[in-house]
DNA sequence: TATTGTTATACTCTATAACTATA
DNA sequence: TATAGTTATAGAGTATAACAATA
């Protein structure tokens, strides 16, 4: 447990944040935001996925996620076919456009990366990334109300969403 | 140096990242968004300073500064007196309310904070705020100083600030 | 009646450019 | 001529709510 001035220091340290993201955001195409970046990633990460379990690994909601798919849809980078399980459904995934798109957006942004960190030991990166990800497992953990110890696996529910909720 | 799939998961959780942000950004009042909350850390943690430095620190142009600046005076929480050396600028100072302002969102953000990191050891903590301050000024630099390739010696100045550039 | 996905609307943050008042 | 700050405009991301189709 840390102290308040330690928590505080985190605070501006998250408020600067944002001046790194804008920073790698500036080599993004402008027809490819980093909303659609992400969605890109995540596909070609865990592969083909329905529209909710999309919103929900990016933590935004569906009406946000359905813009993002929207987007790249109509560049024809990932397409939305029909679940046969659920009609309500659609499955999203990668076209092979999409997939150059994406491996070009990779080379990219690590480069940049790979510029900006050059003097930083390869311990240091591993551990900012197992930091920033823990970080995240904190936030989405209590999200659901779970005991603050066993660290279920995250995003292991299929059925979690973030989408607005109905009206009743 | 790291390698390339490091670096992509890296960028993985930066982009994960904004939704901590988000979170957090929940608990601010209406009235005083993240963007009025940044401008009133930086002057609680600095004290009073022109609007340019302000930009500086913030990392943003000056129109958006003065923009947040702006909301804040409407609400009495700062006040911006003319510069005695200098007739353009003007000097930028929280009054006893926007301390007091402060002060609230301090302690609502820092109260956040410990309860989702409340497993964290101090040592994590810390670690994780030296890390992304590191972060932070990797990439400050590379925008002054270093010169990664051949990119015009832009802003070496140290007078350089991030506003528009005047029309010639 | 509840859920999946889409769309309309609104709000915040940001950058660019034009403008003013000083230097 | 150049700089400090303001304002107008536009673009991106997000959430809420209303809606259609299906479960």
């Amino acid at each position: 447990m840390a102290e308040r001035a330690q928590y505080e220091e985190l605070m501006r340290q998250f408020s600067a944040f944002s001046a790194v993201r804008r920073e790698l955001g500036r080599i993004l195409p402008s027809d490819c935001p980093s909303g659609s970046a992400a969605v890109l990633t995540l596909l070609g990460r865990f592969g083909a996925m329905r529209m909710s379990r999309l919103a929900e690994l990016l933590s935004v909601d569906m009406s946000v996620t359905s813009r993002h798919v929207a987007h790249l849809a109509e560049r024809g980078w990932l397409d939305r076919s029909p679940d046969p399980t659920d009609k309500r459904s659609r499955i999203v995934h990668l076209t092979p456009l999409g997939l150059a798109r994406l491996e070009q957006l990779s080379e990219s942004t690590t480069q940049l990366l790979a510029e900006r960190l050059a003097d930083w030991s390869d311990r240091e990166v591993a551990e900012l990334t197992r930091l920033m990800t823990r970080l995240r497992a904190s936030f989405d953990d209590s999200r659901v109300a779970v005991p603050p110890r066993l660290p279920p696996p995250v995003l292991a529910d299929p059925e979690a969403t973030t989408r607005t909720p109905a009206n009743t």
